[in-house]
DNA sequence: TATTAGCAATAACATCGTTATATAAAAACC
DNA sequence: GGTTTTTATATAACGATGTTATTGCTAATA
């Protein structure tokens, strides 16, 4: 092993890497979600960015890392869409519309969705730092659950609590949904809509007890 | 194509091959119990019954086949562990021993759950018929949802929609606990608790409007 | 008894993730 | 600038996967 200097080229090489990185995940991405889960496999990913599979495993390491990568960056859209949902009006109805990108980030990213929460390809089981990093963009849930309730405020536990299971009915429906388990299309949205609402008026209504 | 005449030997030729497959399913589960449904392979299926891979497509078609009886005996232990449990009490502490049969069976048999509600086998997606008999063993908690309210009763179609909210909530608490984005074992059970409370006080306690 | 139908074992095929080998290229060094 | 060393990529191979074609054997039927 060399000591491997701080070379300008070096430095240039690893942006190189990390273009070629994109490149590559931008490839896997739209195979994913053209074809689904089932279709990541190193050879079609090497094919459609026109390249050797050698090339995948310098890049990510196995397929464990290239998925990794779509994993993270699942999250990361899901953080994006999150975000772009705009906080006017009443807190609780950004709360409402929060869970309406949720939802629709699900509906319309299913294979991301089932790389996040099922475990549709078998090499790939998601690390601990992946997850933790993952779950950071529901802090704008939390954030936007802790808005609620001014009068009768709520500890930063008490919130984080109730945005975990806002986030378990989201889930739940929405998964349940994916699978087919819920006949209908616009059924579980109604549904979904009377659990959350059974929440929110029991948990994120202000003033309730103190006034 | 022969007539194939419903001969003596021919019943007990298609019992045989009922037992032959109730031995092989036997042996596929263990295999699925103990490491997981990446285990689940023709070869290693047939190496542990004894037999040809050849003997397995003779006896279920192909791969789907033998997860398609698996996911069916997935549902079957669901049903059996829900009816297992006594409806003694109050109507709505039935409700609530349903629910928590359910959170246990999906802790103790996780690759079960796993092939009944995500897709860790590439090859498998359960068919339209498996998922409509899978969900038969609902009306147990259907009908516990039922007989909460006598003094307002509840309609048959909105006693359906109940149960599947408190399905979806169950099974996305249940689902993100499994996929470990809920950081302790003994947490998402109160966080369940609370979720369920909040559904059963809203909409399965009796006399609330009517009197 | 002779024939025929069906089942099962073996081997093969295509695909998968991964790795060893070899070749080309570029950086490092003198 | 020439030499060496390191790096990166392509090719091919290995083991394992689901599936199928081939072959041989067993047993019911005529």
């Amino acid at each position: 092993m060399k000591a491997e200097r701080q070379t300008t080229y070096r430095i240039a090489q690893k942006q190189h890497q990390q273009a070629l990185r994109q490149g590559v995940l931008d490839d896997a991405s739209n195979l994913l979600m053209k074809e689904g889960p089932a279709a990541l496999s190193m050879r079609r990913i090497a094919k459609l960015v026109g390249c050797s599979t050698m090339t995948l495993y310098t890049l990510f390491g196995n397929k464990q890392g290239v998925v990794d990568q779509l994993y993270l960056r699942g999250f990361e859209l899901l953080r994006q869409a999150l975000e772009s949902v705009p906080h006017t009006g009443a807190p609780l109805d950004y709360v409402w519309a929060l869970c309406y990108a949720y939802r629709q980030f699900a509906m319309d990213n299913s294979s991301y969705y089932a790389i996040m929460f099922a475990n549709p390809v078998p090499e790939y089981t998601p690390p601990e730092a992946s997850r933790q990093t993952g779950e950071k963009g529901f802090i704008l849930l939390v954030q936007a659950v802790q808005g609620c309730r001014v009068v009768s405020p709520i500890t930063q536990a008490e919130s984080w609590d109730i945005a975990r299971m806002i986030w378990a009915t989201l889930h739940g429906h929405v998964s349940l949904a994916l699978a087919k388990h819920f006949d209908e299309v616009t059924l579980p949205a109604s549904l979904l809509e009377r659990s959350l609402k059974t929440i929110f008026d029991t948990l994120l209504v202000d003033e309730e007890s103190a006034v």
